[in-house]
Parts: C-alpha cells; structure tokens; sequence
DNA sequence: ATACGCCAGAATGTATCCAATTAGAGAATT
DNA sequence: AATTCTCTAATTGGATACATTCTGGCGTAT
C-alpha cells in the first residue's frame, strides 16, 4: 500500500525497458501496471508522463502508450550527439574526479576487457562511461546525455550481441586511451579519445540496418 | 467544453512562461489554473507533467510546481550546448532549405536590424534562429535545442533589456554571416559562424552575474 | 531574542466512477 | 480474395470526492 507514487513506478518500468523485459513497440497497458502495483490508475499515469519525458516511453493521446522506438536515422542522430556532447561533459567531470573513482574507472576498463558476457559488458560499460561524467556537476547537459544512454540502450544491446562487442580489442583500446587521459588530467585528449570512440561506434553501428527492420 | 486536453493547456501555460507572464521561480497552482481553464485538476497534471518534460516547471512531490529558474552556471551550461548542438543541427537543415525559407529568412535578418523594440527584437531572433533549423527532420536533436531555446528564453530577454541588444552591429553582421553560408549551401561555414555568434552571447553573458543575483 | 514544536489551513496525491475514443474482429460488398 | 464498413469490447481521458502531506503562523520554552 506503501510502494506506489508515480517515482516508484517510473523507476521500476525504466529498469525494465533498459534490461529489455520491455521491448521497444511494446505497448504498456495502464490497468496493468496498476495492478502490478496495487495502485490505481492515476499514478500509472503520472509515471507514463515522466517516463515520457524521458524519451523511453511514447504516448499517444486516446490511444495508449509504447515503449519508445528508434529509427535508423535516429539512432544515427543520437550518436552524432553523443560526440558532442560527452567530450564536453568529460571535460567538465575530469577536473573533480577524485582519486577513488578514477581508480574504479581503471578496475572498470579491466573488467570489460575480461567480461565474455555480452549483459555484462553492457552493464559495466555503462557504467564506465557514466562514471567518467561523476565529477560534472548536475544539469541539462548530464540529463541530456543519460537520456540519449537510456533511449539507445536496446539498440547498444542488439548490436552487443550481433558484434560480439565485449571480444573488441579496438574497443578496450579506446576505453584505455579515455582513461589515460582522465588519469593525466588532460582533457582534451580525453575529449578527442571519447570522440573517437563514439564516432566508430557510430560509423560501425551504420553498416547495421537490419537492427532496425 | 473542448477547450481543455493537457495539451492546450500546456500551451497556453507555455507561451505564457516564455513570454514572462509567469516569471521564473512563481508558483503555480493546480486549481488555479483549473479553474481558469475550465476543467478539473487531472489534465492540469498532465500538462505540468509535460511542461516538467521540457524543462520549464518544475514539480516538487506533495509539494507544488513552479517555474524552473536558471543559476547563472547552469545558463552557462545551457550556451555551451548550443555550441555544440546548434552548428550540428544547422548543417542538418541546411541542404532541405526551400528557396521560400531563405528568402524568409533574409527578409528576418532586414527587420531584426530594423527593430528598436526589445520584444519584437526577442521574437524575430528566435523566428530566425529556429528557422534556419526548419530544413532538419524531427527529432532529438531539434528536441533539445528548442528546450534549451525555451528554458533560457527569459535569460535572453533579461539579458536584451540590459544591453539594449537590438542595437548591437555584431549581432547583425553574425546573422549576415550564417545567412550567408545558408544561402551559399555552405553548411561549414554556417557551421562555424553559428558557433561564433553563440559563443559571443555565452561570453558577453557571463559578464553580466547580476541577471542571476 | 531565537529556536523548537505544534496546529490549522491549504494544496497536492490517490481512488473511483463515468464518458469518450479507439482498436480489432467479423461480415458484407466489390 | 481483398477491401471497406460496422459494431462491440476494451482502454484511455476527465470529474468528483476523499486522504495525505506540506507550509506557515503562533505559542512556549530555553
């Protein structure tokens, strides 16, 4: 009776969408996840709001709501802003990283390197990146560039998976080359390493159509 | 009785918002505007909701909704993402541009060289700003822009009175020259023009602390 | 005088009911 | 056989009523 409040339904359908359970198209009943949650209808609704304000979810009025669906050319266009916009976050993070979490970067890049598994390597390399954007105080610019993670999460796992990503060494190469520069303080090659490595993943991810049919 | 739907109430609340009827940091009550609107309390939700979305209300659980307000970094912020952002979606635009827009757009430049009036001078740049954009296909990208267009539009006007901007040659020959590259179909150097005329605002702006008290 | 706590009023959050719209299946027509 | 039309069931949108939470003022104690 307690665990309702649109926040924990938010919360709840989010981490589904991003872990797949929720796939991209699928439709989301209102009734349902009031059920789910012992609510009613009215905080399911709250919840869509915000998860449509997050770009995971897309409503449409009198009809229903639907997990969030990308497009090749928009899958292509959130990768452009992702290089533009993360080597601008990293440089603001990496004057106020502290020694404990570059050091939990450094563990990070070693377990990607070793992860065979493809939902681990996702989940570490989010976490990699995320990390690296902790000392950039919060904003428009961290919550433009989370929503652009969670809205192409589906797509990074396709892709993961058709790849065999985490097997990448260019991958782990460029991982080390961001952190170097995190570890000397030196921005702009953390910049330009973090451009480069969005900007292949964008290249690469191109040859790829059959991920949007 | 038709005139409610979140969506025209959001609307409504939004044009009221940019053009400072509803200063930044007022409060706003559900039934108030229920009231106002004819309607109960549940679509003025709704469209809080979506106005939370982009950025112009923000919502505190249990407590009330207001008018974001920007601290001067976060306006800071806000300038450096339109670096960045706007010069990408401006070579996007730009090779979809109909010959119709480009003459819109140069007839835009000759009557916000002409205006004397802060307000005229407000509506006309966004016109033209916004417009150059109108070539690029819908999306995330345009979606952040015109969020950050809103969230900072009463830092711009502040910021015009103050300088009596409308005045100001720079601004004119800056316009001329992404006017310039748009009609030459030479999206580098709008591009860069672009990203010129923002940074100059950012760095004027920052010159000027007292906007944000 | 300041700080803390309590209480009243007001505003928000939630549930339920009803109305309006849509989607989907099935039948009829071309 | 394919397409369109219609009708029904299901789902969403909106209004009202009630419960919960917060804000701010007042009083008391330190």
């Amino acid at each position: 009776m307690a665990s309702s409040s649109p926040g924990r339904v938010a919360e709840t359908l989010r981490e589904e969408i991003l872990n797949g359970t929720l796939a991209p198209g699928e439709r989301i009943v209102q009734e349902e996840i009031a059920l789910r949650f012992g609510a009613s209808r009215q905080p399911v609704r709250d919840a869509l709001r915000l998860l449509e304000g997050d770009g995971l979810v897309t409503l449409k009025t009198n009809s229903g709501a639907w997990v969030s669906k990308l497009s090749e050319s928009e899958c292509d266009e959130a990768y452009l802003v992702r290089e533009r916009l993360e080597p601008l976050l990293i440089s603001k993070s990496i004057p106020n990283l502290t020694s404990a979490q570059i050091e939990k970067l450094t563990q990070l890049v070693a377990e990607i390197e070793e992860t065979k598994d493809v939902e681990s390597f996702l989940r570490l390399d989010r976490e990699f990146h995320l990390l690296c954007y902790a000392g950039a105080e919060d904003g428009m610019l961290r919550e433009f560039v989370e929503r652009i993670w969670n809205t192409t999460q589906n797509y990074r796992r396709a892709f993961a998976k058709l790849q065999d990503i985490s097997h990448s060494e260019v991958t782990h190469m460029e991982h080390k080359l961001i952190l170097d520069g995190i570890i000397r303080k030196d921005s702009p090659q953390a910049e330009r390493a973090l451009e480069s490595h969005i900007r292949r993943t964008r290249v690469t991810l191109a040859q790829h159509k059959e991920l949007f049919k």
